[in-house]
Parts: structure tokens; sequence; C-alpha cells
DNA sequence: GATCTGCATTGACGCTCATCAAGCAAGCTC
DNA sequence: GAGCTTGCTTGATGAGCGTCAATGCAGATC
């Protein structure tokens, strides 16, 4: 199972005052670079859990990394639908689909008290002309954040109730592993109404699928506490789509 | 609607043998930058029905933009699950996915006789370092990417069958009326069972759904031939899914 | 023209998941 | 602690779409 959600190569969660170019950016650049970044990066904000970091429709200026905390995106119709595009933790970068119109296109939201670095996009990108290696993994990011669209699509479009929640757990678990926290034993951040509506399903069809895996013995779920007891299981489950567990 | 499917500004079809910049990169170059272009990108290159640009796995170093004809590009799974992500007319760039692991993460196939061009990307990248519109420009690309994808997940994860149809129509329609062809009146390039893998739905779906409309004097149907008689009607159907019928 | 093959249509049936509804637990405010 | 709110669980029911199967149509091949 690889990466596709945290798009981010060296990743270091646990100082708590490091700068950005720890949480998000490539090692490679030398002194002198790093310090045109650190003259770019804007001090971090902090948000209040349900406050929103932008709204679709909000001018676009800037991308926005999460330092700590936790965020989702989502896109709404006019009727009121809304469908969850990701959930987002710490090192992943938020904003990518704003670049296009300059004008945001989902709405992002903390879902708990979260801290997030600015990143200013026009001075980034004539940065990026001065650090080839900068501007190469701007352009990975956003290929990145394509190919796990992908991998939702694939989920959304072939994916049964439990093959969904299963890759959706293991895809947390992963991306949780990633940053030093137990793979096996985690809290949800999320409601699950926005579980649901990231995988396309009916919170009670999440409900419901989660107390199966635990009567099958494969997780235990005590509300919002997750831990995986037979992971195994679940992989055996989304054995096959392997594009699909990738899913943030 | 707007048009989040062809990413592409300065659109003319209408030459034969126009260049790719008049295909897909922005206007405002001076003659130095075009000639600068014109010496990176390739010769075009021909594929029949069924032949593959790429495939998932093989390694990437262009992106390659439809000249003349029809290309889907596709996800699948081990166990044989295929997710069609798009369909590609005449000036869109397909490959974009393959840059953060230098890898092409999706197969391309042509769905008729089809021309594409090719642009190696590293000598794109380092074009874009020269030229800040060109490099801006492929940001942009990159971010309507994944606007696109974003409303493809709404499709998938919040529409009914007809609604998706209704999208997947209006959305085609527009493509083509923007390219300068009949906006009611167009060939299907792909068959019921890649619609409905792009759709999420069985290509038995597509057809009842398809007949349905018919019989509501919405549409004509006569086998890949397709004409809106009431897009009205359809674009009712979808309403309040401002984001979703820019599925492509 | 006869046959073959691939794709589309249509019907019958059944499964998955959405819907509606009731009840419960935890965290508020007063 | 009583009463409220919010979020979760669980059950009953049914709609929507998938599955299986039969048939039909059109173009390709000979």
């Amino acid at each position: 199972m690889n990466d596709l959600s945290s798009p981010l190569h060296s990743l270091k969660v646990t100082c708590s005052n490091c700068s950005l170019r720890e949480l998000c950016l490539p090692v490679g650049l030398n002194r002198d670079e790093m310090a045109q970044l650190d003259a770019v990066i804007r001090q971090s904000r902090r948000f209040k859990r349900g406050e929103y970091l932008f709204r679709s429709g909000e001018g676009f200026r800037s991308l926005y990394a999460v330092r700590t905390g936790y965020f989702k995106t989502c896109v709404s119709s006019q009727d009121g639908r809304e469908q969850v595009t990701g959930f987002h933790m710490s090192g992943e970068l938020m904003g990518l689909d704003g670049i296009s119109s300059n004008t945001h296109g989902c709405d992002a939201i903390a879902l708990e008290d979260s801290e997030v670095c600015e990143l200013p996009f026009s001075r980034m990108e004539s940065l990026g002309r001065d650090i080839p290696s900068l501007q190469h993994h701007f352009f990975r990011l956003m290929s990145r954040e394509i190919v796990r669209d992908q991998s939702v699509m694939l989920l959304l479009g072939n994916m049964k109730a439990e093959e969904r929640l299963a890759a959706f757990l293991l895809n947390l678990s992963q991306r949780l592993a990633s940053r030093g926290f137990a793979a096996n034993d985690f809290i949800l951040r999320m409601s699950r109404e926005e579980i649901g509506s990231f995988l396309g399903l009916k919170l009670e069809t999440v409900s419901r699928t989660l107390s199966k895996f635990q009567q099958q013995g494969w997780i235990r779920v005590d509300h919002k506490h997750i831990q995986l007891v037979r992971p195994e299981e679940l992989k055996a489950l989304v054995a096959g789509c392997s594009q699909a567990n990738s899913a943030g």
C-alpha cells in the first residue's frame, strides 16, 4: 500500500516549533534556498473546530499546509448535497483546486482545533523558478493529488460498502503510522456522517458496517475510538483494489 | 456550466496542421518563446483504435495532448475491475498523474484512430522556469484536473443513475460545442460499458436510462448517435448539482 | 448472401443499501 | 439532577440498481 494521500517527503511532526519546510517541503535545499523559503512562508494560523479555513468561491491566494489538527474539504451543490472530498492531517496541503480559476473550489473546515501554515501561491511560484527542485516538488504534489482522486473514483465507482470502509480504515491507519502514531489504535476525528459523505454511503450504513466488522472480531469500536484487531482481514477485503486503499 | 474538463484556453481545431501551442498552450507568448516551445514539442504520433498511448506502471517521461480523436483513461485493480477516469478529446492533456511517481498511474487507450502531441515533461519544466506564463499555465492545467476530479467524486458519491447520465450527456455536449461541433447532435465514441464504468453504473443501467430519456422525449438514441431534444429537461435533472455537470 | 461476433436492448429477479423510525448514550445548560 | 441536544446504533421496509438471461441489430468476414 503506497502512501498516496500524504504527499510529503520529509515529515517530522515531533518538534512543536518545526518550520514548514520540515513539514511539507523537500529536503535537498541549501541554506540560502531555505532562507528564501522561510521568507515566503507566513506565520501559522490557528483554527477552532468547525471554523472555515476557506470557502468555495472565495478568492484564491494561498495554499495551506496542516501543521497540527485535522481538516475536511468538501464540495457542495446548490441543493445542499455535500461531498467530502478528503480528510487532511499534518503535513498535507489544501487549496490546490483554487489555482485553476483563482477561486477556491471547495470548503476547508477544521475538524478539531488546528494550525496551518500559509503559502502565498504567487510567491511560491516565482520561488519555484529560482529553485528547480522546489518547482518540481510542487508539480509532484499536484500530481499526487490527482492520483489520490483517481483512487477515490475507483472506490466510489467500483467498491461495495464493506470494501469502502475497510479501505478507509486502512488508509487512515497507514497515514497515522507514517506520522509515528499507532497504526491499529486511533481516534476518528470525523463523524459517521462525514465518513459516509466521503465514501458515498449514508451514516447508517457506515455505522452498521463498523458494527459488522466488530462482530466478526476484525475491529473494536467505541464511539470514535477504533482498534484494528485483524487488519489482515480488512486487507483481504480490499485485495485486488490496490489503487483504492489510498483514499484519504 | 463551466468547462472544467477542457482546460485549454486558446482552442482552435479548425486548421489541420495546427501546432500544439494553438491546441493547448496559452496565448501571450512572444515569438522567441513560441520558438522555444516548438523546439520542445515532439512531432505528433498516431494511434489506431484500441491502441495504448501508455500503460499504468510504465515509466513517465511525457505528457500527451490530444490533437485529433478520442481517448479514455482508466485505472484497474488487480482483480480486473476497471474504472474509467475520463474521456479526452482534442486539446486535452493526459498523463498528469505520472509526475508524482515518475510512473504512469493509469492506462490511456484510443477510442478511435487518433493523433497526439508529446510534451517531454522535464523539458517543459525547465522551459517553464524561463517563461513564467508557461509555468503558471501548467499549474492551472493540473489544478483544473483536480477540480474536475472533485466534481466526478460528487457525481459518484451523491447522484442517482439518471442524474449521472444527464450530467454526462450535458458535459459531452458542452465540450463538443466549445470545439465548434453541434451541441445537440453527436456520436458517442465509447461503448455503454465504458460510459457505465465512468459513471459507476452497469452497462444495462446506462442502456435502460438512455431508453427512458428517449421515451420521455428528451433525447433521441440511435446506437451511438445521440440527439438532445430537450436539453433543458436534462439540466433540470442535474440542477443543484452545479459542480457535477463537468464530468468528462 | 450466410454466418459470426460484438454490442445493445429488454425483462425478470434479487441483493445492497437508502429511508424511515425508534431508542440509547454522552455531553451540554440550567 | 432534569431536560435538552447531538451523534450513534439498530431494526423494518422498500427502491434502485446489479445480475442473469434471452433476444435483436449491425458491421465484418468469407
